[in-house]
DNA sequence: TCTCCTTTTCTAGCACCGCTAGGAATACGA
DNA sequence: TCGTATTCCTAGCGGTGCTAGAAAAGGAGA
């Protein structure tokens, strides 16, 4: 029975594949550039093979999303874990996940402003993505004071999620991103 | 030459409808639902006369938005101006911003996360997008303290925007709605 | 090696999308 | 009432996500 562990493996890596080739094809010409067309040419597979793999397109972005929250949160631990203090650590964050947002805007993207199917703040909420969260929820503890721990880890999260995506799209100067970070961080490790 | 009058007021009442009828289809189902062939069903016209209006979909989505920014920046000037206090005025300007999000979601969704043929935060930005952000510069003016004041108002506004799209998105639970903002304004308020 | 059967893969097509060319219908001025 | 100018619609283009059914490929037994 070796050969169906073979093909398992094949379609395993063919699925890597897919995701691989929507996440880099999103990142370079962005999500609309993502066909299903377009993405089953560039794995040099027909249309419905797409299909044997994922329920539809959301789906394929959601397994994007899913590998970025790992990402994210691992880069996250990284940056609070090597802070040296509190205030340090929550700048170390803040900067990482802001650095996160503008070097993977697609992936960015398909975590918190598409892909809906993906439960939040539940208590069927994947692992995967409370990890991350869980990261800036250490980040705030030393500094919530008489504040809710997990509504100020959420609120900060807001204020960098509010920050980087006005500013993708357009609405904020770029010039000022620094400054605005700045005074968020300020005004949150008071 | 009467008739070319009310021939052009004729047009005028039809743009409007046409932008009435978008926003409403909008709120009801979400801009998915809002397709140029139902939109032309919902007027009782054909297709193409929508293109003798707006240049696109994407002209349609922009003219909503900027009803909507006109809507905001009253209701954000109201809320500012009726405060007694620097700080409660911060307090009423946050909530009204976020009641406004709540409230009409997809004119929101126009107004800041699609529709990026709206320029911002330049020399050459439409008055009316001024005017909302103006209300913010001036409620977080006399809190600046050492910072820079618009800075200071982008990143308030980040914190907001953030909030009510993440809540939006499932990203947030919407119990907490009120705690989080409280802490937000306590924040900004210091 | 040949046949049968299962599994995988592709071709072709559906209903929908935004958008537009070109002709039909209408309203106007004389 | 007629010719003209404007308005409006029908029909269609190339694209989308997705799927049914045919074709191809692979493995097991004779």
């Amino acid at each position: 029975m070796t050969t169906q562990a073979r093909r398992r493996r094949e379609q395993a890596d063919r699925e890597k594949l897919i995701i691989k080739a929507a996440r880099d094809l999103a990142e370079a010409e962005g999500w609309d550039a993502v066909t299903t067309r377009r993405l089953a040419a560039e794995i040099e597979y027909s249309q419905p093979v797409l299909y044997s793999h994922f329920k539809g397109k959301d789906a394929i972005m959601a397994a994007v999303a899913t590998e970025g929250f790992t990402d994210l949160a691992a880069e996250l631990h990284t940056a609070r874990t090597s802070a040296p203090e509190a205030r340090l650590a929550l700048t170390a964050v803040g900067a990482a996940y802001a650095a996160f947002a503008d070097r993977r805007p697609a992936v960015y993207d398909a975590m918190f402003t598409h892909a809906v199917d993906l439960t939040f703040a539940s208590p069927e909420t994947p692992a995967i993505l409370q990890a991350g969260f869980t990261e800036l929820l250490e980040t705030v503890r030393p500094l919530a004071g008489d504040d809710d721990v997990a509504a100020l880890a959420e609120t900060f999260w807001s204020g960098l999620h509010g920050l980087v995506t006005l500013m993708r799209n357009g609405r904020l100067r770029r010039e000022d991103h620094d400054k605005r970070l700045a005074i968020l961080f300020g005004r949150f490790a008071a």
